[in-house]
DNA sequence: AAGACGAAAGTGGTTGA
DNA sequence: TCAACAACTTTCGTCTT
């Protein structure tokens, strides 16, 4: 991407920028020299609407941000912060403080400022960070903001840590919007560990009464496929097998991220654009002895030939 | 030297009494 | 609550390219 390589030279290091690579799961520059990472930019999906009638432009062309879920009023406000400091830091002076004291207090009042507020005010930032990290779209943020309100409403975050359920109301919107994400990735970028935040994705489906679809593993190749830079063609064929094996019933119970991955091995054979199976594995999160007994398996029933 | 293969023991989660 | 169980991981030795 050229928008990577322009960052390279903007970082501040001693690196030469062809050192430095670009984890683009992560979203982390990392220099190959030092192994240090440099920044963690990345691209925030800012305001992005379109008005398509008249009506639509009068009222969404009037200044403040667009209306979201994301944001715990849903964007509409402006918070005068608790501490009495200035935009520099510095302290305010007494009598200013007075002043900013009593703006508070009406600003306070204005608003229903329960504690579901507060939760949500601080939920929503750790939502967007994750959904930052994991490069998530806007609808499956809005989703899982959705999601996250509708578990403070019930009482359900009470006794968990706001993080653990805004992991699992983000897994539960990429589930729900077929964007394949691993519990484990998006562990990663979190405090809490992945069984804690099963056991609130497990809460969350029962408490909401939501139906997630069943993860496909065909899902899961178009991201695999980029990260590891296959042709379009490749990729195509890794869903057919999956296709066929889903015909034969092979699929039942077995980890769809394996299953994609020893899809995009055989696909690779077959295509000649080899990737061995430890490249293929680590992308998958799955180990390459997955990604063997998957692959046996589909080879056999499927009865394919591989080539030399 | 790196990759592929497979056996064997270990791990974490689910299920059913 | 416990044990059985299936899927997956870890580890390691061997074979292949």
């Amino acid at each position: 991407m050229v928008l990577e390589e322009e960052v390279k030279t903007q970082l501040e290091t001693d690196c030469p920028p062809d050192a430095i690579i670009f984890d683009a799961e992560k979203g982390e520059y990392i220099c190959t020299t030092t192994g240090e990472v440099l920044e963690s930019r990345l691209i925030n999906q800012g305001p992005e609407w379109r008005a398509f009638t008249p009506e639509e432009k009068e009222r969404r062309s009037r200044v403040g941000g667009p209306l979201s879920a994301t944001v715990h009023d849903r964007g509409l406000t402006t918070v005068i912060d608790w501490r009495d400091r200035d935009a520099s830091g510095k302290k305010l002076e007494p009598k200013k403080r007075l002043e900013f004291i009593r703006y508070r207090k009406w600003q306070i009042r204005s608003r229903i400022q329960s504690s579901v507020d507060r939760n949500l005010a601080q939920a929503m930032n750790e939502l967007d960070r994750i959904a930052n990290q994991l490069r998530l779209t806007r609808a499956v943020r809005e989703e899982a903001a959705i999601i996250y309100r509708k578990a403070v409403e019930k009482g359900l975050v009470r006794g968990r840590s706001i993080e653990s359920v805004v992991a699992a109301s983000i897994y539960v919107a990429c589930r729900l919007k077929r964007v394949p994400r691993t519990l484990d990735e998006i562990s990663a970028h979190t405090k809490t560990n992945r069984k804690e935040i099963a056991r609130c994705y497990r809460l969350l489906i029962k408490e909401l009464g939501i139906k997630v679809p069943l993860a496909n593993p065909i899902d899961y190749i178009p991201r695999m496929g980029s990260l590891l830079e296959l042709s379009g063609k490749t990729m195509k064929r890794a869903a057919d097998i999956i296709k066929m094996a889903k015909q034969k019933a092979l699929t039942a119970g077995k980890d769809p991220a394996g299953l994609a991955a020893a899809a995009i091995y055989i696909a690779t054979l077959l295509e000649n654009e080899r990737r061995t199976q430890k490249e293929i594995a680590n992308i998958a999160g799955v180990t390459e002895v997955t990604v063997r007994n998957r692959y046996k398996e589909l080879v056999k029933q499927l009865n394919l030939e591989i080539p030399e």
